[in-house]
DNA sequence: CTGTTAGCGCGTTCAA
DNA sequence: TTGAACGCGCTAACAG
C-alpha cells in the first residue's frame, strides 16, 4: 500500500466514481460543473498528483524524451540541453539525460535503454552509429530527431527513409568566413585539427574545410591535417604538437571545436608561438570560455540555443503530427574575429 | 496495438506462461535450464526489451531519479551530473534533469513533477527552498540528497528529522587557505562579491568569509561586500563595478564562485586595475574555464566529480537501506594558487 | 518446476 | 451526466 493519495481516494471522497473523477479533472468529458468543482476542491485539499507511470501505461506516451549526447560535461552541450530542457517543459515533457562517449556500443546500449522506457522520442548527437543504425534500434516509429554536428544534408528521398528530422549547422558559411578572414590578412598555409578518425560530425567538419579551402583556390596540404583523438582540450594539444614539430608547419590552423582550439593555443605558447603573429588559431562553437581565453579565441559561432530550440521543436512536432514531411533545419554559424586570428 | 514484443508474445512463441517468461529472464524463481535457455533465444530473437513503465507500475519502482539544479548550463553542474550519470548508470537508473533557476516556485513545481513521475530517489541543490520545505513537498518517504553548496552543518537531530542525506564541502578550508594565502603577501584588506541575497548557499559560503576573516584577526568591512544579482559573469562584473567604484576598495576580492570572479577580472582591467598587483581576485570552484582566463585565476577547488559520486552513492544506498543512519558527507576544498592572487 | 489469478493506478470503453 | 468493467505490460502471490 502507498502512501500517495490515488484517483479512488478523491473519488471516493467526493463520493463519485474513480472514472468521474478522472473525467472531472482533465476534462475529458463532460461532468456536471459542481461534480468538477467538488472533485477539483477534494483533489487539491488532499494534494492529489497524478501518477504519470500510470497514466504513462494507458496513455501509451510517457511525455518523456530522451537527450543523448556524448558527454554532457563538454561544454557545448549544457546550452542545448537547456534550450532543449525548456521548450519541452512547456509541453510538459521532461528529459533524460544520457552519454554515450561517442563510443557504438555505448551508444546502442543507451537507445535501448531508452526504448524499454518507451520515451515519446529522442534526441540524438550520434558520434558513431549511422542515421540507419540509430533507426532500427529505436524501432521504426519512434520520434528522432538528429543532432548532427553538421548538416548532413541528406538527399530529400533519403531522410523521408530515415523518419527523423534533423537540427545541424551550416558550417560552410562560418568556415567561407574563416578562411577569408584569414586570406584578407595574407594566411593561405591553413592547417586543421579534426576530432577522431572517424567521428561521423568531425568527418563533415573537415569536409567542409576541404572544400572551402579548395573554393577558395587554396591548397589542402595533407600534412597539415592532424586528428585529435577525442574533443577535449588535451587531445586538441597532443594533435597541435604533433602538428606544429613537423619540419614546415601552417600559418594558422582551424579546428573542429573550441576545446581543441584552447588546446592548440597551449601548444602553441609551450614552442614558444606567438598567436596570431606566428600561428593563427580559429576554432569552433563558441563555447562561454572561449571569450576568456589569452588571446580571445576567435571562433565560428555554434548557436547551442537555436539549435536546442530547433531540436525540441522539431520533435513536439514529430510527437504531435507524426506525419508532416520530414525537416532538415541548418542553423547558420558565423565567424567572429577575436584575438586568435 | 503495438509494434513493440511484449513478454507474452516471447512466451507465446516459447510455448510457457507469461510468467514462466518472466521469471526466466529476471531470474526471480528457479526455472528449469533449457526453459530458461529456450526463453532466452526467443527473446534475443524477437528482440524483446521490458517495458520499464509497466515494470515501474507493478514493482513500485521506476529505477529514475532526478537531479535538481539551478542551472544546468552553469559550468559547475555539468561535472557534477556527469558523474552522478556514471555512478547511478551502473546500477541501471537513469535521471531525469531539472532547472529551477533558484526561483522557489519553480522548485516546488518541478519537485511536484518528480513526484508525479514516481523517481525512486532526488538529488537536488537548493537555492531557495528550505530543507523542510523540500522535504514537505516531496513526500515524507522520497529519499533525498541535499546538494548543499557548503556544508550546512546541520545538527544530527535536525537531519535526522528530515530525513535527508546531505553533500557538500567543507567550504572553511580553502578560504582559510586563501586568506593565509593573501595575508602571505601582506594583503589584509579582502572584499567579497557574494551571490544573490538570500541565496541558501550564498550566503552559508559568505558566512564562512566572515568566519575565517575574523579567526585570522582581520576587520570584516561591509563596504567591500557586494551582492551579485545570480551566479553568472555578468552579474559578477556589476556587482564588481560598483564595490569598485567606491572611494576606497580592497586590495583582494574573493567570489563566491568563478563565474563572478571572472567578471571581476573585467571589470578590474575595464577600469585599469592591475591583476594581482592592484587588485588580487580568488573564486571559487575551479571551473575549466579558470585555468585558461588571463591572468590564470586563482580559485578554490571544488570536487565537483567527487561531489557527484558523493551524491549518488549517498543516494543509492538510501534507495537500497531506506533505515541506515542519515549521513553527511563534506569535501574538503582548496586553495589552488595561480595568476590572479 | 510451472500455470493461473490478480492488481499496480490510471483512462477508456460500454452501458445505464 | 455518471458508473462498471476492462486493460495498458508486467510481476507477485498462490496453487498445483
Amino acid at each position: 500500500m502507498s502512501l500517495e493519495v490515488g484517483l479512488k481516494d478523491v473519488a471516493l471522497r467526493a463520493g463519485v466514481s474513480p472514472s468521474t473523477a478522472s473525467n472531472a479533472l482533465s476534462g475529458a468529458r463532460y461532468v456536471s460543473a459542481e461534480t468538477r468543482q467538488r472533485v477539483f476542491e477534494i483533489a487539491e485539499a488532499m494534494n492529489y498528483r497524478p501518477n504519470l507511470v500510470a497514466r504513462g501505461l494507458r496513455r501509451q506516451e510517457t511525455r518523456t524524451i530522451s537527450l543523448l549526447v556524448n558527454d554532457i560535461a563538454n561544454p557545448y552541450y549544457p546550452a542545448v540541453a537547456r534550450a532543449i530542457h525548456d521548450r519541452i517543459g512547456a509541453h510538459g515533457y521532461v528529459s533524460f539525460i544520457g552519454n554515450t562517449d561517442g563510443d557504438p556500443e555505448t551508444e546502442v546500449r543507451v537507445l535501448e535503454e531508452m526504448r524499454s522506457r518507451s520515451v515519446d522520442g529522442v534526441i540524438m548527437g550520434t558520434m558513431a552509429l549511422s542515421p540507419e543504425r540509430i533507426r532500427s534500434v529505436v524501432g521504426p516509429t519512434m520520434p528522432l530527431v538528429l543532432l548532427t554536428g553538421e548538416s548532413l544534408e541528406s538527399p530529400e528521398h533519403e531522410i523521408r527513409q530515415l523518419r527523423a528530422d534533423e537540427v545541424g549547422t551550416d558550417d560552410s558559411i562560418g568556415i567561407r568566413e574563416a578562411v577569408e578572414h584569414l586570406r584578407n590578412q595574407g594566411v593561405t598555409d591553413i592547417g586543421y585539427v579534426s576530432g577522431p578518425v572517424g567521428s561521423i560530425p568531425g568527418t563533415g567538419r573537415m569536409q567542409r574545410f576541404r572544400d572551402e579551402l579548395t573554393e577558395a583556390g587554396l591548397r589542402v596540404n595533407e600534412n597539415w591535417i592532424e586528428f585529435a583523438s577525442s574533443y577535449t582540450l588535451e587531445t586538441g594539444y597532443d594533435a597541435a604538437d604533433r602538428l606544429l614539430g613537423r619540419s614546415n608547419r601552417p600559418a594558422a590552423i582551424m579546428c573542429a571545436n573550441d576545446l581543441i582550439a584552447i588546446g592548440v593555443l597551449e601548444a602553441a605558447r609551450d614552442r614558444g608561438l606567438a598567436v596570431p603573429t606566428d600561428l593563427a588559431v580559429i576554432g569552433f562553437d563558441d563555447i562561454p570560455t572561449a571569450k576568456h581565453v589569452s588571446p580571445r579565441l576567435t571562433t565560428i559561432i555554434n548557436p547551442a540555443t537555436l539549435v536546442g530550440y530547433a531540436c525540441a521543436d522539431a520533435l513536439m512536432r514529430r510527437i504531435e503530427h507524426p506525419d508532416v514531411p520530414f525537416e532538415h533545419t541548418a542553423l547558420p554559424t558565423h565567424l567572429i574575429a577575436r584575438g586568435s586570428a
